[in-house]
DNA sequence: CTCCTTAATGCAAACGTTTGCACACCTCTT
DNA sequence: AAGAGGTGTGCAAACGTTTGCATTAAGGAG
């Protein structure tokens, strides 16, 4: 149906090659062939057809985005959304299409693996969690170049990776508690063993070694997503067994069950206690009182990410590296105890 | 580099044509041969390129999925996220790629447009935002199956779409505030204009009607994103100017600040005054009181979108149609005035 | 006026598949 | 014994590009 290149070497009288070269400005060519070439092009309404192209250049102008499976809802985990939308930014600026795929273990059907085999992209960015050994082998074994995003645990194969500086933001996490007047922070994470919960903690240890803030290992509390220690943690708090005039929580499902216990326990937020949680997500603001949060900047993950994956898909042959991408805090109502600023 | 269906046959001692055929299925082939064909398949790690199959069965085996763009984060209406990973879901079953794009406004760069004229995919599912005449006419042109989310305005070109049933599920709210011993609903909407807010309150209107209700357009609130318009409308419900004791937001930004003016004008929830909204986003059930929601399917919703594509892609000849995906109540604190049941 | 360089173009192979057609068997019928 | 029908396989063209090599014409240097 569509117009070839052959249609309009045709149709302007001289051979599919030509056409090629003016497309592409691969040679010189008269400048009357040219117009003439791009006239035939606009009446006919050519576009060049990206699978032929692909095939005889060996490249497919298409990247891989791997979501993070576990559950049904693949997407559910809203952390990568403002990733995703990033990395199509980008390649589109670049020409480039973005390919996404949930990460499930069908054995059947469409995985990563086959989009490495079957030429499907060339370059891919994958969340640490869909990463393995095996698919890394895989990758460098097609030359395919790759992103992943969370920093891997163990750095034995090196590999590019950008993550958010999950240390950094713990310790201006704390630092901005100790400036608003609270003196005895507490962290609460899921699971200290994830290693972006690990560097949180990381940095909330060595930040309260810097402000000479007993750094027990008591004032970190691991809570999975159980509610009920999350309430028991809290009682302790309240009734004084934990001695503690703020809280640090990892995620916005953690900060809402801390805010609705604390309050249910009678304290007042901020005068009495203090509480900011990771994660700047659109209804922090909402609540009552409004939380303050440590901004993770995931967009612009995304767009390092991207980068970086061009970067090697165009230059070849860069060397591995990590980057971190840093927070800031947003002040809001439930630290506002000292601090002055203006409110988001 | 990697193993092509060419060294499959010279390796086997068969011709190139032999080797499709098994891999294909497409003709009888001695069992002998399909053995080591299958063998050498293996021991090569051949897998067919899939930009060559393509070029001559003219397919992709990929399906576009346009995102609603508009600002930076296109993924910011968290509306879609659930359909994008329902889609990917059911592409992936059927051994289709998805390819996404955001639908910016750039002439140059990829566009949708872009998607069609370059055969990039077989098939594209749009947001209704994203939709004009000459996209259609382009799709049209090209056989291209497409399938719309959202209804559209006019219907002149019939065609395919999936939506929420926003005026059943807004009957179904009014009903479920009677149920629950309120008697005045009020409906806060932000744009009467959009076509979901305009069948919402159709909705509205129908089922006020069907119970004797008022139905003065007065109780239909268009608000905006206007933070004081919402404050002053609130503060005459809770002076008494406007006589509701019910409120249905049109999505959780304006419930938050329905919540927030109604406790701040000392309403108690839900004994004084019942809330809903539409929208039974994760976070809903964690506020005070937790919300009862209108809870819309859109995972649903991206199944059907992609079943109808590739029902499409498939038999061809389909007829065009629309439909609706039905919305259910989720009962928590905020309406439990009377009904009873368990709450969520 | 001959030789060399350069600009402008064409030819044909290649990318990795699929598929219509042809052919060579082999096994039944009658 | 001869045709009919089926089974298994190969040949070569086709899909829409790109690109190395060859060719031509023209212009400049000697």
């Amino acid at each position: 149906m569509a117009a070839t290149i052959k249609d309009i070497a045709k149709k302007v009288g001289v051979s599919p090659s030509t056409v090629s070269r003016v497309i592409n400005g691969t040679a010189s060519i008269s400048e009357e062939t040219k117009a003439k070439i791009r006239k035939a092009m606009q009446e006919m309404d050519y576009h060049p057809n990206s699978q032929a192209r692909g095939l005889v250049n060996g490249s497919t102008f298409t990247i891989g985005l791997v979501l993070d499976a576990g559950n049904k809802n693949a997407f559910s985990n809203t952390f990568f959304i403002n990733s995703v939308s990033a990395i199509e930014m980008i390649a589109q600026e670049r020409g480039y299409n973005v390919l996404i795929l949930n990460d499930y273990n069908h054995s059947n059907g469409n995985s990563v693996k086959n989009l490495v085999q079957e030429h499907k992209v060339d370059g891919i960015i994958l969340p640490v969690q869909s990463m393995n050994h095996e698919l890394v082998q895989l990758m460098e074994a097609h030359k395919l170049p790759f992103v992943v995003m969370g920093e891997p645990e163990q750095k034995e194969d090196p590999m590019f990776w950008v993550d958010i500086d999950n240390r950094g933001g713990c310790e201006l996490a704390v630092e901005h508690l100790l400036n608003c007047g609270y003196s005895k922070p507490v962290l609460f994470v899921e699971n200290k063993q994830k290693i972006f919960e690990k560097n949180r903690c990381r940095g909330f240890g060595e930040s309260c070694k810097k402000r000479n803030i007993s750094q027990d290992e008591t004032y970190i509390i691991e809570c999975g997503n159980d509610v009920v220690r999350i309430r028991d943690e809290i009682k302790r708090i309240v009734e004084g067994t934990l001695n503690a005039d703020s809280v640090i929580c990892t995620n916005n499902i953690v900060a809402h069950r801390v805010l609705k216990e604390l309050k249910k326990g009678g304290k007042k937020i901020p005068e009495e206690i203090g509480v900011i949680t990771f994660d700047n997500y659109p209804l922090a603001k909402y609540l009552e009182p409004a939380l303050s949060a440590v901004d993770i900047d995931t967009y612009r993950m995304g767009e390092v990410a991207a980068t970086m994956l061009f970067d090697q898909i165009q230059n070849k042959g860069q060397v591995p590296k990590g980057k971190l991408v840093t927070t800031k805090i947003i002040l809001r109502e439930s630290t506002r105890k000292g601090e002055k600023g203006r409110i988001d």
